[in-house]
DNA sequence: GTCTATACTGAGATAGAC
DNA sequence: GTCTATCTCAGTATAGAC
């Protein structure tokens, strides 16, 4: 990569991080980057596609991450089904082990999801990793309708967009963050069922 | 109110719902309410204020049918501790009532939520009713450390935000989704502590 | 291939005439 | 109260230097 679009790259990443995307404008990152306006068109295409390879780069080493350990939970579950707890850990914990090692990272996607911007870009590098995972959650707590079911998996991701990549101010250790989720998590979808599914015969 | 004024909240409220905030233009607001780009200025001071108005009215709405329901189940338990299901009910029960009346609350909710502009709305319009809250849970889950139960506490809203307001392809019934939302919730928060609090002597 | 200079459109905001 | 005209700054596009 070359060096204007590195430094490109590292400016916007730190604005956007402090500032969020909409806040943060382009004639602000190449003045930070000491580069031209016209030469982030020229290696991104637009704030959008600059925006895009940001969250890429990211999300790919957390999805990498996350499947990793899910096959290894899955390899010690044998035909039996993943401990949800252990499917709760594969996803949740390297979320906080690429957090601390770079906190800018977490504020990015805190922005961005918090901006709404993530229809396309949640889809685009979170999607493939979720049907992955709530499969094997799904098998973990039968008993629940297909229609609860789905709603709990959005309980899940409120709860951990809002906790992770909340503009929280207390900030504090993310493995104890992430433990208190798993925690709380665990017991929502262990909960039983408002409307149990039929038993099949 | 003067009917200028009154177009230009129709059509903002309209809109915002439809397009977001950040996507909906001033020029935009005023083509669908036919009047001229000043009286928006003149009436509301800025774009910005614009929404906290319309924020306003909603959040009033759902807070005060909040207050109603926590205290009529504080006078039902008398003086021991509201169970937390009632509490959550108290809670979350007046946004799907108003939700089901006018959809548009949702969905400016959503998007305003969605897009990072809350840190100053929420505290100025919902914060109040927070600290109404959050202590009747804490009585009915003394056994957590203030650090987890404040965490918790972020949980719920996370998955609040995120089920109700969130730009969600399928919509369904509010009472039904709600329901799910409180069973999840409540197991959660009586969900064994990570790390216990210290019992007093 | 890479970068600079500059121009274009549309955003929110404002001053002042009426 | 309302409207016109105008200001500043945003993102974007492109012509042309190197």
């Amino acid at each position: 990569m070359t060096d204007t679009k590195q430094r490109i790259f590292d400016a916007a990443e730190r604005l956007i991080a402090a500032q969020g995307y909409s806040a943060t404008s382009l004639r602000q990152i190449i003045a930070e980057a000491g580069v031209n306006l016209a030469s982030v068109h020229y290696h991104f295409g637009s704030k959008e596609e600059l925006l895009d390879e940001l969250i890429h780069r990211k999300a790919d080493l957390v999805n990498r991450k996350r499947l990793e350990l899910l096959e290894r939970a899955k390899a010690a579950a044998g035909p039996a089904p993943v401990p949800l707890v252990a499917i709760l850990e594969a996803f949740l914990l390297p979320v906080a082990e690429v957090a601390t090692a770079d906190p800018q990272f977490v504020q990015v996607m805190g922005r961005v999801i918090g901006e709404g911007l993530m229809p396309q870009i949640v889809g685009k590098y979170f999607r493939a990793v979720g049907e992955r995972f709530f499969p094997e959650i799904r098998r973990s707590v039968p008993e629940l309708t297909d229609e609860e079911f789905g709603w709990r998996r959005h309980f899940l991701i409120g709860a951990m967009c809002h906790t992770l990549y909340g503009h929280s101010e207390a900030q504090g250790d993310f493995e104890t963050r992430i433990g208190y989720l798993i925690r709380f998590l665990a017991a929502g979808f262990e909960a039983p069922a408002v409307k149990p599914a039929e038993v099949n015969a």
